[in-house]
DNA sequence: TGTACATCAGTGAACGCGCGTTCACTGATGTAC
DNA sequence: TGTACATCAGTGAACGCGCGTTCACTGATGTAC
């Protein structure tokens, strides 16, 4: 074989996983424009310059970490929307998918959102592009549902991208709710569910 | 007099508003959380111990930036909101309003979409508190017309934040796009309008 | 109006500190025979 | 299987630099009489 996985690699692997972790980590309280090398080496227990091993920069990280972030959640968007319930219930599962995400995976989410507008260029690129595929992807889904009709093809992609930029703003509702009453949260999802509902009525009677 | 404005009042808040324009500026290409305090005195011209005439921190500083960037914005929003044309013209005015304020102020537009979820908590928090007021301020137009006619307050704070939240997006859209082509910036123009006119419609049939 | 004292915005030297980057290195892992 | 050499992830010392903050100061402006 040319190359099966060797130890050193495996080993090399690692330590590349711990440093995207601890930058994450680190990147809850801070921006990327403002992280060290320093300070993701020495939160990871490795010297300096380990870094430049695997990353030219903590832009370069940052790219790393955006795909990380996004890059899995190409399937899971896919199938939610797809998936042929009711509207009503496809919703419910929409808010209830994201707030699950939110969850399960907050300092991600949260990276997202900072680094979407934030100060480093090929970051916010690198967002730019998922966010720009999984508008293409929805609007792919859309395309197929019996409701597209009529619809032209930059109407389809428009109504893509709020749904696109709904989903963000929720899911960074919840992120600044993390730590807040059930209550709260409730009221999050009920206005999240609310505003997307009213947006698909929109969309039934677009060709009125 | 307890103080008419004196000749050392006016120089100090020259100086200030200096430092908040040095700032604002070195802003366009970084995050609030790497900016330096020397840096922006350096850009003033003035020594780096100035600074702490004024502000306690580069945080303080960006509060300060936020009631610049947003304060005055309210009459705006509501003058806009409230004209009672048609929808439709509403709409166009809306786009255009945005448009023409992320040409006069993009520094300001960027500086707010960037720290909305930026590294920093209390600048965070003050766009937050001016964005809910903004919201509420358009909840209490969007009340005073006939279409509200049997809508909760919770589902007029809903929508109101729908608007809000899209006329940010539109916003950041058209800085990304300042130096896009005609046909570009059209483009999005169109996309904009075509996003606010489906949540309008939305909001003719939602209590059907 | 003139004088004597108080205020305070801006100065400039000094400090200790952590930063990113360079370089030659070490020693475990990989490869060729 | 064993040996000799190549690779390369991680090391550790060293560098020059700009940072935020402190402090005692200066001199123009403000105030009281």
């Amino acid at each position: 074989m040319s190359h099966t996985f060797g130890i050193r690699q495996a080993q090399k692997q690692k330590t590349r996983q711990a440093l995207l972790d601890a930058a994450l980590g680190l990147l809850e309280e801070q921006s990327l424009s403002s992280l060290g090398l320093r300070e993701v080496t020495r939160a990871v227990g490795v010297a300096p310059t380990a870094f430049y091993r695997h990353f030219r920069s903590t832009a370069d990280l940052g790219v790393a970490l955006v795909e990380e972030a996004l890059g899995s959640l190409h399937p899971m968007i896919r199938t939610t929307v797809t998936t042929a319930d009711t509207g009503e219930e496809r919703i419910t599962r929409a808010v209830e998918l994201i707030a699950g995400h939110v969850n399960a995976q907050p300092a991600h989410v949260r990276f997202i959102a900072r680094e979407r507008h934030g100060g480093v260029q090929p970051v916010r690129e690198a967002i730019r592009e998922q966010l720009g595929r999984f508008a293409e992807e929805v609007k792919a889904e859309l395309a197929k549902d019996a409701q597209a009709k009529g619809w032209s093809d930059d109407d389809l992609l428009m109504l893509s991208h709020l749904y696109v930029d709904q989903m963000l703003i929720t899911a960074s509702l919840f992120l600044e709710s993390l730590e807040a009453s059930p209550e709260e949260r409730e009221r999050i999802s009920r206005r999240a569910t609310h505003q997307m509902r009213l947006i698909s009525i929109g969309r039934h009677h677009w060709l009125d």
